[in-house]
Parts: structure tokens; sequence; C-alpha cells
DNA sequence: AAGGCGGGGAC
DNA sequence: GTCCCAGCCTT
């Protein structure tokens, strides 16, 4: 009985998966693990380009872990959660200096930096077919359905009982394909807000559908106010288009990213009058507003202003300044660049 | 256990 | 506007 409903899974699973480029049999580990890393908090749509530029950059441990953490950030410029581009650079590194190269097993893979649970299982499951649950996002919505879960997915108890779960079904079948079909069941059919009950190979199987509560599933998450946030950006640019961008060396945001110089001013401040305090150039047109650009991290809205001024091409005051070309950096920077680039 | 970290897309 | 996403690290 239990083996039958892991079967409609896989079954559902092959006819239902969708090719992507981390999938290619025979799975590549390495190929796995920047994708699973680069799938944390992530949607897969976002994640496919960058992941083929990514591999075709760094096809391999080596040539990553000699990269330069620069190299790796311009590479993973716009993706967002910076963090864990230097740890995937760095656990590159650890991995050359390793005996024996990539563990392959979860216990070993979670030692590893910027590898969590999540992703430990996963690589372990994925690439060398270890019996190890993964509890990402789309699998707690899943289990919380299908097991109709009072307590909070994230809480101990909870975890335990989604693991529980999916180790059962891993009795009727490989234990990578039951992960990926749980992964992908969560991610096009098992909607947050719309499930798509009717095609869910679970069936009946599923507590919360039978009930009809598949809303009251998962709980909800505590979430942190937004807060709402006003910048000026000093948009130097000379007459051949390049711009001055500066590398963020403080504050907990966008650390180690090139960016136009950026200041928080006070609402109804005058963002003309704040950007002459950002550029170290001695002559430059009257300042000209850009439209205004929406820029979002984590919980605070940002309201950008741009402002333009026509600037010579000084020599930059010292190496945390330079002038590039903003359809071709060449540095790392953040999706925040292009936006400014295109609102002037 | 809680807070913080990007960014975009769906509604 | 709100919510979510193949989470992780730090405190």
């Amino acid at each position: 009985m239990l083996f039958m409903k892991t079967g409609n899974l896989l079954n559902w699973y092959r006819a239902n998966a969708r090719t992507l480029p981390w999938r290619r049999e025979p799975r590549n580990p390495y190929h796995v693990l920047v994708s699973e890393v680069m799938l944390q908090q992530t949607q897969v749509d976002r994640v496919v380009p960058r992941f083929e530029s990514f591999i075709e950059r760094f096809p391999t441990f080596e040539i990553l872990a000699r990269a330069s953490e620069e190299e790796v950030l311009e590479e993973w410029s716009g993706l967002g959660y910076y963090r864990r581009a230097r740890m995937l650079h760095s656990l590159a590194n650890v991995i050359m200096e390793r005996p024996g190269g990539l563990p392959r097993t979860a216990s070993e893979l979670l030692k590893l930096p910027g590898i969590g649970p999540y992703t430990a299982a996963a690589v372990a499951s994925l690439a060398f077919a270890e019996a190890e649950p993964v509890l990402d996002g789309n699998v707690m919505r899943v289990g919380a359905r299908v097991l109709a879960l009072e307590v909070d997915t994230r809480s101990a108890e909870g975890r335990h009982r989604l693991e529980g779960w999916i180790r059962g079904l891993m009795d009727g079948g490989p234990p990578g394909q039951v992960n990926e079909a749980l992964m992908e069941l969560g991610a096009t059919v098992c909607d947050p807000g719309r499930p798509g009950c009717d095609r869910c190979p679970l069936g009946s199987g599923c507590e919360a559908m039978m009930r009809g509560r598949q809303g009251d599933f998962p709980s909800p998450r505590r979430r942190r106010a937004t807060e709402s946030l006003r910048w000026v950006a000093a948009c130097a640019v000379t007459a051949d288009g390049e711009w001055l961008v500066r590398r963020v060396d403080e504050g907990p945001i966008l650390r180690g990213l090139w960016l136009p110089p950026l200041l928080e001013i006070e609402e109804g401040a005058d963002p003309a009058k704040a950007v002459l305090r950002l550029l170290p150039i001695g002559t430059m047109s009257s300042p000209e507003l850009g439209d205004n650009v929406r820029h979002n991290i984590t919980h605070r809205k940002i309201d950008v202003t741009p402002v333009r001024v026509d600037a010579d091409r000084i020599e930059p005051p010292s190496d945390a300044w330079r002038w590039v070309d903003p359809k071709n950096p060449g540095l790392p920077t953040s999706s925040l660049f292009a936006k400014l680039v295109g609102a002037v």
C-alpha cells in the first residue's frame, strides 16, 4: 500500500519532470552541488540561465577553487544572497585540499561551508543515492498538507514528522527520485495559493485535500515588518557612457559589490544636493534627476533616486573606485546597478 | 530560537 | 501592497 503511493509519485515524476541542466544523467556531483546552492531561496526559472553560464566559466571544482573570489562574485552578480557565492568558492578550496574530494554522505557534506541540512541531503541523495530526506519549502508544504500537519514545519517535531513520512516513501523507490519528485510536485502542482489537487499523484493520500483544508497548511510563517528607505544614487557618467562605481565597504547590505555611490536621505531632502558630497569630482554639470527605482532587500523596501551628472574621466581617488562600462561591468555588482543605468 | 541576507515574479 | 522561493550562518 505504501509502495503503491511511491509508485504513483514516481510515475507522475517520470511523466512530468522538467528537463533541467543539472538533471542530466549520469548526475555530475559538481553540477548537483552548484545548482543546489543557487537554488537556495531562488526559483528554478531564475537559476537555469545563471547555472549554465556559471558552469561554462567554472566547469570543475578545481577551476572554481583557482578563481578569485571577485571573479566568482562577478559571475554571481544579480543572483542575490552573495554569501552563497563566497561560501561556494571557499567550499571548492576545501574540497581541493580534502583527501577523497567531495564527501558522499550527508553528514560529511554538512560540515562544508554553505552546506546546511537541505543541501547536504539533496547532494547526498541526488548524486550519491543516499536515503536522506530533503526538507525544502516545497517538500514542507506538500508534507504539511499530506499529513495535515498542525505543528510548524520548521519545528523539531514538524521536521521529524515530515522526515518520517519521506522515509516511508523511500522504502518504495530510489531516494533521489523520491526527493526530486516531491520537490517537483511542490513547485509545479502543490501551489501555495492554488494547489492543483485534481492532477496530484498523491490523490486521496492527502489528508488536507480530503478535509478540504488545503489552505490551512502549512501554518503561516511569522514575517518581519518591511521597512521603507530612501536612497540617492550618484550617477557620474562620462561622455563615452562609462559609470563611476565604488566598492561597498560598510554596512550589512551588498558588501563587496560595486555600485554608484549611495546615500540614505531624509524624506523631502534634496537628492541633487546630497549627491555633491558623494562624488570625488571637481567639476560637474548640473545634477539631473532620473526616474525613481524600486529595490527590495529582504525586509527593506528602498526607493532610490538616481542623480546623473556628466563627468570627466578623472583618475579614481583610490582602488575602491572604478570606471566601468555598465553593459559589461566586469566586477561584482547588484541588479540595482542595471536598474539605475536604465533610469537616468 | 530568532534575525538577517537579494531579487524577482505571481497575485 | 503581500507572499513565496530546491536555506544558511550567526548570535
